[in-house]
DNA sequence: GCCGTTTTCGGCCCGACTGTTTTCAGTCG
């Protein structure tokens, strides 16, 4: 069993004992930071345990030891087990549903004997829910507004999606004169990979009326896209767009407007640790503001922008996407945070299709669409042969497209320069779809899976390790092959195959399609501390998906991804020397 | 269940909004 098998296990029981009757809070919350602190364990998970090195990990206590070492051993947890087996699985597809908790779950299981989301539905329509003690008809409307969310996206969209409808909104709000300050938080600012519903902070004058914020809340849920208001205030107003995503609205005057942004860009785990933080030198932090001691009417600690908040706690800022709670907080007091990757630092294109293969625009286009934005090289990388369904190149094709790319170099000779790649399939048994002499004859090699995607853990973690140690691969192209919202990747140990990276010096590329970003956050960082040189690649079919870059650069910081670590933020030559280097190897 | 340079027991981040009930629990972020 592996940490993150283990580390789902104990979530699933945090999950389990939330909607059993009568357990404590505390005891949930000890087990959803031990699957966390699981999470972000570097290392072996089974020799740890076995070296006794567990011992000592904060979140980790005794108890929490022992089921993990059961894990180990057994490929169980007997609480899970037992707790699973006492837990009736509609009361876990009923936690998805918005609006609904433990307590009310529980209250509709035992006295309506709900089996299936869709009789819950049904009970809604015949009104039996409302008629429940403590439910009422907003209660009873609000859970099928939950379970239709539910069945039309998961309750999660994709990064694009979020930031097109923060972005309309945001210019709308703008147009409201008596708007000091207004900012996007929340999981958008955090440039995670999905997003589940928007955040937005805005400020007025500290001596503006409370009418004021009426006035702007008015105007904020009469806007266009909102479909439906689910929650108003003269503060907080909460409403669904059109497109199905969430959004809330938080209103303050300017002097709160730094904690509150503070506050709404999250995570929680990121402020759970903060506060704790703070406390420990008795600062107490809230949405509106931080006080010294315990009392949050004490003497205001006056900050200016967020940074002053971290600078009162005696630590360096910390960008939005680093507070997930990884090792963030303890960077910052130690001053050791890196300097994280920015798009102006990226010199050119790796990993970009042509109508040679997939693509829908010519060599020459894409070329110059990477001029306009202010590349200096285009690594193109048409499909090899067996992916015929993409229009593979074979050998001679190949060949062609050599002669092409020749001419467009002269032509450009000195301001521009095309390198010649290939997004090489990985066959079934990890060999490569062209012979060394072929891959010898280009620039370098983007190596990827497209095909077999249900090989077991093993087979398929053993045929990327086959591909990495051919020397001819340069870069692994979206290594777990994921869909977000879409499909899941393919089964594969991922530290595996960043050790085996590692050793060979092969790159993992960080696909910036906003429906891949893949490689994910988490492993980056991994990568990163393993000397793995990341680059950043659209993945482009088209002049447009050049332009995705930006959200691969957003998951290269959330990995903690300085510039240096990112390949194509060398220069032409550099880039050159790098692939040449690692031919003559 | 975890944790401790005030604590080995008694805390655990903190507050808005909602709905139902009439003073507060539940949910969410």
């Amino acid at each position: 069993m592996d940490k993150n098998q283990i580390a789902n296990l104990l979530e699933g029981i945090a999950m389990l004992l939330a909607l059993k009757e009568g357990s404590s809070l505390f005891e949930v919350r000890a087990y959803e930071n031990a699957a966390r602190a699981l999470g972000s364990l570097n290392g072996d998970i089974a020799q740890l345990a076995q070296e006794g090195k567990l011992k000592g990990t904060p979140g980790l206590g005794p108890t929490i030891i022992k089921r993990i070492e059961e894990a180990l051993d057994t490929g169980h947890i007997t609480l899970y087990d037992e707790l699973r087996a006492n837990t009736p699985p509609i009361k876990l597809e009923m936690l998805r549903i918005a609006g609904l908790g433990p307590k009310k779950i529980n209250a509709i299981y035992e006295q309506l004997h709900i089996t299936g989301i869709a009789e819950l539905e049904q009970a809604c329509k015949e009104d039996k829910v409302a008629q429940l003690p403590n439910f009422g008809k907003k209660t009873q409307d609000k859970i099928l507004q939950g379970i239709a969310l539910l069945a039309q996206h998961e309750g999660r969209f994709l990064y694009p999606v979020a930031e097109h409808e923060a972005e309309q909104m945001r210019a709308a709000l703008l147009t409201c004169p008596e708007i000091v300050r207004l900012q996007v938080g929340g999981s958008l600012r955090r440039r995670r990979e999905t997003v589940k519903d928007i955040d937005m902070v805005v400020s007025v004058a500290d001596e503006a009326s409370s009418d004021v914020g009426r006035a702007i809340m008015d105007f904020f849920v009469k806007q266009p896209s909102v479909q439906v208001v689910t929650g108003k205030g003269d503060t907080k107003s909460s409403v669904v767009l059109s497109s199905g995503i969430a959004m809330d609205l938080r209103l303050v005057n300017d002097s709160q407007f730094p904690y509150t942004l503070h506050h709404f860009t999250g995570s929680r785990e990121h402020h759970i640790a903060l506060r704790r933080r703070a406390l420990s030198v008795n600062i107490t932090i809230n949405d509106y503001g931080m006080f010294r001691g315990k009392d949050p009417h004490g003497e205001l600690i006056a900050c200016k922008h967020e940074a002053d908040i971290y600078a009162a706690l005696g630590m360096a800022y910390i960008e939005p996407e680093l507070r997930e709670d990884m090792g963030e907080i303890e960077a910052a007091v130690n001053g050791s945070l890196p300097t994280l990757v920015q798009e102006s630092d990226l010199r050119g294109v790796l990993h970009a299709h042509s109508t040679w293969s997939d693509g829908q625009n010519t060599i020459r286009e894409m070329a110059e669409a990477c001029i306009a934005r202010g590349y200096s090289y285009l690594g193109l990388t048409d499909h090899s042969k067996v992916a015929a369904y993409a229009g593979g190149l074979d050998e001679q094709r190949l060949r062609q497209q050599h002669e092409e790319i020749d001419r467009l170099n002269d032509e450009f000779a000195g301001r521009f320069c095309i390198f010649k790649g290939i997004e090489c399939d990985i066959l079934r048994d990890g060999t490569l779809d062209f012979s060394d002499d072929v891959l010898a004859s280009l620039d370098f090699v983007v190596a990827s899976i497209h095909s077999n995607f249900n090989l077991s853990l093993a087979e398929q973690t053993q045929r990327m390790l086959r591909a990495i140690a051919n020397p001819y691969v340069d870069i692994i192209g979206h290594p777990t092959g994921r869909l977000l919202l879409g499909r899941a990747g393919y089964p594969i140990d991922m530290e595996a195959v960043i050790e085996a990276a590692a050793t060979h010096g092969v790159c993992i590329e960080i696909n910036a399609n906003p429906s891949r970003l893949d490689l994910d956050w988490r492993f980056v960082r991994l990568a990163r501390d393993r000397g793995i040189k990341v680059p950043i690649d659209p993945d482009a079919h088209s002049l447009t998906g050049l332009d995705d870059m930006r959200y691969g650069i957003g998951i290269g910081r959330k990995g903690w991804l300085r510039a240096n670590d990112v390949l194509n933020t060398l220069e032409t030559e550099a880039l050159l020397h790098f692939f040449q280097t690692r031919r003559s190897k």
